[in-house]
DNA sequence: AATGAATGAGTCTTCATTCAT
DNA sequence: GATGAATGAAGACTCATTCAT
């Protein structure tokens, strides 16, 4: 008797999902220079079932980067003050650099292994110049207010977003002292705050 | 008649040089996914003429990474408190990063291109372990004497690390960026002053 | 549904042969300078498929080599005379040039084609001495009890592989008078007989 | 004041000269794989000057073989008993065997070295061809007289040849044996004496 | 749906040959 | 006449992709 369609499906998305876990990892540690012998090692599965799911090794790139631009998702309405909504939208990317590293390696490494026109390259320059628009927007509103240090905001910008990549790097480069010593949103947090809201931490 | 050996010692090391930049220009754009071809074609040279002077591929990514492990030296001696010294390494290293990007980015390729046993990330993970200790105690010391933020001094050379890594990173993401908005080191030294040391800048 | 394991392991052994059987040819006609190209099409195979069953152009050569090594060896015990053994081990060795030259030219090869350090030199080195060690303690053996022409045995040895190896050779050069003039054992041991002992053969 | 022709002329020749004999002792040794750069190097001048005296690796290789062609030159007008003149021709091979294997050696790559249809190989094989003819008339002369041994003459032929091929053969795989073993005038020629003329040699 | 053997196009590398000096 | 730097085409090798089972 025929399995059913259900029981397909579920079984396709398993494999589907095993896939991408194995193109993750191996992606993530070694770019676009990894194998499809590789990624199918790592998933578990034949190299020719990999083919079943993805049209190519470039799709299955894509579907990485896809999932990547989704995974730093904004959160959609922020309220408060300007230092407040500042705030949030830190902790949520460093959070995500912290704990799930692998996304944003996955989403950094179209900059390192892409030929320069790709339109993966230019979707994701798009997301980061959105990102980039809007934490210079709540960083002028916080100034204003003084809520939030002073300072040309487009090198205020630059410099925090260099520090945000660098922290999604460092699990490449040095695991064991990511886990270990990644550093307080309070500290990372100093770059904005001015002097005088400046939190005494702990000695 | 033959060419005079003096001259051709000169064509010899003009054309190293013009190899190595050629190559430096493509691998911290494409890392070890870059072909001899590119290298070739940047350098204008021909593809054997490559093989005259460095005896592979993975040769001449090597010679690379030798530089570029040498060019980050550090000042030998730096005298003055440990805050004007840890002042000293930064801007110094904030420095390489703004202009000469290239060199920190091969440096940084070493973690993204190469499988995990080889010889020369052991040396580059060296090489930034030794950076980051001498950093941590000038921070250590310098919290002794109130020059320096407070804070877990892991953390904070994690932190500020990951920060000049991401900057090396910017002129590949962002060349524009990286040239109109490079931080000045105020704003970068920011992360390590004590709130009452924090100079205003300008609005 | 895949293949059976079996199945699969019967077609690697198959194309594993088939490869060997086409290196083979190939290698004895050309040595080393035979292009993998040329290996592959003698198979009938990809250039591709043999690299799955070779590591390398030298692995396969090397494969060759160890089967060749192999192929010359001797009969363990040898009982009777010492010119019944010496007419056992010649006619042997005979047998072989004469009806799988391949072997041997594939072995000999190996003093045409490489370098003076190689490690397969060596072997067959080794090998050849220890042959005509076999070979001079029976002729020593033989002359005692006057079954054995006189003469200084370290130059009818040489003399003795001189000649096989050049009837080796023969098919290369001339296969045609090679099959059908190849010189009977008879006439080959007459370097070795006395006079005495010499047959008188069919005018 | 410029170099008089004559003296340019004598400079000429001994460079080609020069290069000829390295070239020789190179392809002797490694055949048609050795590299032009060997050839230069063995010969101490530049690459570049064996262009102006050859005007391409096949061509010193053909310079070469004419001149192993010549080399073996037979003795125009041999008088005597076909033994005597059989021995005279025998000796001869031999004499140029033991004492300039390199011309034979290289006369012999031709068949190792090239590609079946190569004009070379045709010319040798002819000129093979004449000597065995040759050597075939003599033996049938001698047994009819009684002088030379009974046998097939052609398998006397062919043995002979293999004999002698490998005597050339022997300086490339044992050259120590070569020289303090090469077998005498007296043992090659058993092959081709009849029983009762057949020397005593010292025991 | 799944496997892994097989293919072929693309890359690294060598080396005969040319060329500027 | 001579050198050795430079080129380019040919050959080794890898790997994304296809295919028979």
């Amino acid at each position: 008797m025929p399995r059913t369609e259900a029981a397909n499906q579920r079984v396709r998305d398993e494999q589907r999902t095993r896939i991408l876990n194995g193109a993750r990892a191996v992606f993530a540690r070694r770019g676009l220079a990894a194998t499809m012998a590789e990624v199918a090692a790592e998933a578990r599965v034949s190299q020719g079932l990999a083919y079943r799911y993805f049209a190519s090794k470039d799709d299955l790139y894509r579907a990485l980067m896809r999932e990547a631009l989704q995974s730093s998702v904004l959160p959609e309405s922020m309220s408060g003050s300007p230092a407040a909504r500042l705030e949030l939208l830190v902790s949520g990317m460093l959070e995500v650099r912290r704990d799930h590293p692998e996304f944003v390696q996955i989403f950094y490494r179209v900059f390192s292994d892409l030929p320069a026109q790709s339109d993966l390259l230019d979707a994701a320059r798009k997301r980061v110049d959105m990102v980039m628009k809007l934490m210079r927007s709540l960083i002028v509103e916080g100034q204003a207010t003084g809520e939030v240090a002073s300072g040309d905001p487009d090198q205020l910008v630059t410099a925090f977003f260099a520090y945000l990549d660098g922290l999604s790097r460092l699990a490449l480069i040095d695991p064991d002292r990511s886990r270990k010593h990644f550093p307080d949103t309070e500290i990372v947090l100093r770059m904005l705050r001015p002097p005088e809201k400046q939190k005494r931490s702990r000695r």
